[in-house]
DNA sequence: TGATGAAAAATTGTATACAATCAAATTTGC
DNA sequence: GCAAATTTGATTGTATACAATTTTTCATCA
């Protein structure tokens, strides 16, 4: 009890607090479905048919909805219903300070207590991205390289940074999917590997340091300028799992 | 649009993205209750009965609830219904070390765009908290003291961390009323009047150690041993306003 | 008397029905 | 033929009813 979100079951890997019975089901689906960029940004989620989609009634679909909202993924306009988030360029830029400041800090407080079975779970992860990578998979590969830096803040032990960041990664993922501009996704890898090295010497110093060059870094891949257009079928997008 | 949080309209003052129709007053109204520490932690709040206090039925008084649940003013478990979050000694430390990390930044980007019409309106939010400490009422006291800190992110013009910010300052009134140890509220409009000080000539740098050292002095005025025990009546606290 | 168990009451979880609002298609007027 | 107004349809906002779960109460027994 005493959760470190609002709702009492623990936060197990979601940026969400944990809304009671299926609505739980509804929004994991949903936000992994927008972190994968199954769903495009500015797609129209209707309460009908995500319902339908998901066998439940409005009153679920709508709690869900705005647990998402909450989060920062869905955009609810009064009477008009909910849509998947477009960040602005502005909130984009503001996403990548916030992350440029909080995750450095998530680093070297996960150096300091990292052991052994969360080095190889991290090591898992990468794993994981790296077959993502090679599978073609973009999709998933992003969403797994998002699930690296959770991966750290939980390690870290500190749930409200842990929070802060799921919530900054999954924006992160909707500007990614907006303002991506290098052909490469696998260019993270390269600092993940080095992040990997600090915590295994427990040297938080140059965790903290590589945290904020690789944040950087991804921050300098996007293209603030243009905006993409997209909007596809929600059936579609959701059919599969 | 693209608004910063997941609902459409613009965010005014509060914590939580705006849900749609009345579900915002009822948001609001527990949001003022629990600041000014007329909710106390722990306090059941059961739908029906905020419900029939609001003349709301359960579908928005449920709404309102798990807004205030994201924003970690409310904990919600399953089938027994919304509590008054009661932060954890746990909770309380990651709160202010978050704070810590956080406002400072803050407080310098706010230095760094500050305007007079901006220090006018931090010199108001002053005057209204000196004449609520003087009125002895330390509940609104407190709360004008954290609208203060507010009113800097809302300078700094940063919506995500602004958003953070308003997170952060809630759960903190929460803190301060089951773990405050000082007898002086007071002790606060210090650091206040420094951080003006630096505002108006502008220094970022200087907003930003003030900011930092006042945080760690508000963590240091917390008493992270006992626990103390309060529950009352619900609609005799939420009966004036 | 205290603990144990079952029945009853209260509260939340979910579905559905109706009202209000908005978007689009049709009609009407010029 | 085009623009404005109106009607139609679809979608969300809200209330209420029922089901599931929990908590309380109270009777029973060691």
């Amino acid at each position: 009890m005493t959760a470190p979100n609002g709702f009492g079951a623990a936060a197990t890997h979601d940026t969400f607090p944990l809304p009671p019975g299926r609505t739980l089901d509804i929004c994991l689906n949903l936000h992994s479905a927008i972190l994968e960029h199954r769903l495009s940004p500015g797609m129209k989620l209707s309460e009908d048919e995500v319902g339908e989609i998901y066998g439940a009634s409005r009153t679920v679909v709508r709690a869900a909805l705005q647990a998402l909202a909450h989060s920062g993924l869905v955009n609810i306009e009064r009477n008009r219903g909910a849509f998947v988030s477009r960040p602005s360029i502005r909130e984009a830029q503001e996403v990548f300070e916030a992350r440029a400041l909080i995750e450095p800090r998530v680093a070297r407080l996960a150096a300091e207590v990292i052991g052994a079975p969360h080095i190889k779970r991290l090591n898992r992860h990468l794993d994981a991205e790296h077959a993502a990578i090679d599978a073609g998979d973009k999709g998933k590969a992003l969403s797994l390289s998002g699930a690296f830096h959770i991966a750290i803040a939980d390690i870290a032990d500190q749930q409200v940074f842990s929070q802060m960041v799921r919530s900054l990664i999954s924006r992160s993922s909707l500007i990614i999917a907006l303002y991506w501009k290098r052909a490469d996704a696998t260019c993270e890898s390269h600092a993940h590997h080095a992040l990997m090295k600090a915590f295994s010497e427990k040297d938080g110093s140059a965790a903290e340091e590589i945290q904020k060059s690789h944040i950087i870094d991804l921050h300098s891949g996007l293209d603030l300028r243009e905006k993409k257009e997209t909007a596809s079928s929600l059936a579609q997008a959701l059919s599969r799992d």
